[in-house]
DNA sequence: AGCACGCCGACT
DNA sequence: GTCGGCGTGCTC
């Protein structure tokens, strides 16, 4: 047997296998690390990745031969990288990241090429006037198909075929995707303010060094640090580079496209899980050509095959949404700073409240802190105020204090906007029998339903079950005595129509605001139409609202109560994010916050806008408390059908644990939600010094536990809630 | 992830 | 007697 015959290629598959299969090389065929290729499995074919070429594969296996090499451009060896570090960063099997990079349907299979007709000139053997109306229309405008051609020219489909057999016509291949517009850098450069000015400078400097670093762009609510990122893309889109900016939020992308567009002149890539397939297919093919220099995606872009990336701009760097919480727990932010620091570029990072672990990492010089300290605009920051509810004087089923309804009352009579913040969705978190005490809860979920009164439903948060609102209590049977416990927004517009007769309200939140009415409602809002805007989440996040004026926060207390370690940086960001909706305009806003806890130091920091002393006592807590990022947690969740056989294998796992002095296990415990699909959660948790290897220590661990039936074990590195 | 193999319930 | 339910384990 000759060298040549031994050669093997080492294919990455995209499944849950240890690693990379091994495949002989048909002779002839040349097959470099990073192709494309279609490997038989079993009793079918997959497509995988070349990982390596090795001389030899796994002793006692006979090896199957490599069917086919597609014709695409290989994945870069950086790609395959970052594929490699996820992996073992994450403790998963690299195939189950690699299945993300392919996720796309139909995007390698060969594009099927498609033909368009041009006259050649000649004049047909036998003119007719249907031939004569084809020649005019081919004669301007682009290559068309032979269907549009007809059309246009009103004639019949043979008309074409005929004239394409006489030579008048001739087919052209088109284009299998519209190409990717180059760039303009030039194009809709904006005048800076010498703050944002300065900052720009700084960033594109960062640019210009072509290395791995990463920038903390720092700046309130208003300060336009869209302006001046831009202006970093811009700097390395001139040095040929791809660019992604990442969004937490699928809601945002499309006013960021058009900002993107308004700048540089040309529409964006966009990716996100609701692109459609073709568009997926064209991005992804564009991404990994090179040709698609602009790309506005959610975090999944991450794994999009880059070609030549120069530089990743992740928008709203500590919102939660970055971390992915099913299949691969991967932090898409972090993610995005390791693809720099292996790819060897910039990575902005930016925000009105950054993570406590990026402002860390600012702190110890690891990232380079920009700050942007005025707004754009130069209208101050609100004034914000709290409203003690212990001892405001409220009716029993209201939840708006007098003077909260005072300030927004005075707002809408002056002719501005108010909004109305509760983080809740549905009518009533909480339903209860009267007649026999029952609760309503989720069958799958350890869960209260939500009563869901527009739609005349209860569901679960968690899993999606929902069932139409009983008249009886499922329990006792009992009618009429079912009560709603406590606000959500549906109900606070009820209240907040009582209380304000003359508004225009909207409620936004996400299960009423999807797409086009969504769209409808901020224009509504825009345009004055409505003045009292009742929101959830969906409010505090990237929307303009240039005529608001007094923002009310319904209940302050709600994210503080879950009891983790995490919810007072949570808290301070939403409140700090609801707040900066206000006096983007001409007026001065205010913001009054009702709470409980008016002496609580996160309460006291908002009074006062103090953002450095609360930041400081965060951290200080978090350090004494052994907590990221001054620690890492790694959570283990055991997972299963049934209840005890669930919490057998979390108990029994703890005596096969391995003995490490520097790494602490808490646990098992049964997770916050203990139940949720259907399936009982265990929960360990793994805390450790930051230079400890958790991945090997879990390795190390797991290893040698089997688990039978529907027993899982999942891992998370870096868990977003650290309860 | 598929897909085959394998061992227990209700149908022609 | 068989069709088929989905648990288990393997795929270079």
């Amino acid at each position: 047997m000759s060298d040549e015959s031994m050669a093997v290629a080492e294919v990455l598959l995209p499944l849950a296998l240890p690693g990379p299969y091994s495949y002989t090389i048909p002779h002839g065929l040349s097959v470099e690390p990073g192709a494309y290729a279609i490997v038989p499995l079993g009793s079918r074919s997959v497509i995988g990745v070349v990982w390596a070429i090795g001389s030899k594969g796994p002793n006692e296996i006979s090896l199957r031969p490599l069917v086919e090499v597609l014709d695409a451009p290989p994945m870069p060896a950086l790609h395959r990288k970052f594929v490699d570090w996820v992996a073992a960063y994450y403790v998963e099997p690299a195939g189950n990241i690699l299945r993300m990079v392919l996720r796309v349907p139909s995007a390698l299979a060969p594009a099927r090429e498609q033909f368009g007709y041009q006259a050649t000139g000649r004049i047909p053997g036998r003119m007719t006037p249907q031939r004569q109306r084809v020649l005019n229309v081919a004669a301007d405008g682009p290559i068309l198909k032979a269907r549009e051609l007809a059309e246009m020219a009103g004639v019949g489909a043979s008309v074409v075929k005929g004239m394409v057999k006489d030579g008048s016509l001739v087919p052209r291949p088109l284009p299998v995707f519209r190409p990717f517009p180059e760039p303009d850098v030039t194009f809709g450069q904006l005048t800076l303010s010498p703050a944002q000015e300065t900052a720009a400078r700084e960033l594109c400097a960062i640019v210009a060094r072509r290395q791995s670093s990463v920038a903390l762009l720092d700046g309130v609510t208003g300060s336009g640090k869209t302006e001046v990122y831009f202006e970093a893309m811009a700097a390395a889109l001139a040095q040929g580079s791809q660019v992604l900016l990442m969004l937490p939020e699928i809601a945002l992308t499309g006013s960021f496209l058009a900002k993107v567009e308004r700048r540089f002149g040309v529409e964006p890539a966009h990716w996100h899980s609701d692109v459609r397939p073709r568009e997926r297919e064209r991005v992804w093919r564009g991404v990994a050509e090179g040709s698609a220099r602009i790309v506005v995606g959610a975090r999944s872009a991450l794994f999009l095959p880059w070609k030549s990336p120069g530089l990743f701009v992740i928008d709203e760097e500590h919102e939660a949404a970055y971390k992915q919480e099913d299949g691969v727990a991967y932090h898409a932010r972090d993610m995005a700073v390791v693809y720099g620091s292996l790819g060897k570029f910039p990575v902005i990072l930016s925000s009105a409240t950054p993570s406590l672990e990026s402002l860390v990492n600012a702190e110890r010089g690891r990232y380079s802190h920009i700050r942007l300290e005025r707004r754009h605009n130069e209208s101050e920051l609100p004034a914000t105020s709290l409203i003690d509810m212990r001892t405001a004087p409220i009716a029993p089923q209201n939840w708006l204090s007098d003077e909260l309804v005072e300030e927004v009352s005075r707002s809408l009579t002056a002719g501005d906007q108010a909004l109305l913040f509760l983080n809740r969705r549905g009518y009533a978190p909480l339903t209860l029998c009267r007649a026999c005490g029952h609760h309503l809860s989720c069958p799958n979920c350890s869960t209260s339903l939500v009563e869901h009164r527009f739609r005349k439903q209860l569901q679960c948060h968690h899993c999606g079950h929902q069932e139409p609102m009983p008249h009886a209590c499922p329990k006792c049977g009992v009618e009429g005595k079912l009560v709603p416990c406590g606000p959500g927004i549906e109900r606070l517009s009820e209240e907040a129509a009582r209380r304000f007769p003359e508004a225009r309200i909207v409620i936004l939140s996400s299960d009423l605001a999807r797409g086009v009415f969504l769209k409808d409602a901020l224009i509504g809002i825009e345009r004055g139409e409505y003045n009292l805007i009742i929101g959830t989440q969906l409010v505090a996040k990237g929307h303009h609202f240039p005529h608001l004026v007094t923002v009310g926060v319904v209940d302050a207390d709600l994210a503080l109560e879950s009891g983790d370690p995490r919810s007072g940086e949570r808290t301070w960001q939403l409140m700090a994010q609801v707040a900066g909706r206000s006096g983007r305009g001409e007026k001065p806003g205010q913001a009054l916050i009702q709470t409980h806890m008016p002496g609580h130091p996160l309460m006291n920091a908002l009074k006062r806008g103090d953002r450095e002393g609360f930041l400081a006592q965060e951290m200080r807590v978090r350090e004494e408390s052994g907590l990221p990022p001054y620690r890492r947690l790694a959570a283990i969740i055991v997972s299963g059908v049934d209840a005890s056989e669930t919490e057998r294998l979390a108990r029994e796992m703890w005596s096969v644990a391995p003995a490490a002095a520097d790494v602490q296990i808490l646990g098992p415990a049964p997770a916050p939600i203990h139940l949720v699909r259907g399936r009982y959660r265990w929960r360990y948790l793994i805390r450790a010094e930051r230079d400890v290897n958790v991945q090997a220590f879990i390795r190390q661990w797991l290893t040698g536990i089997k688990t039978r039936g529907s027993l899982r074990i999942d891992i998370d590195v870096d868990p977003y809630n650290f309860l």
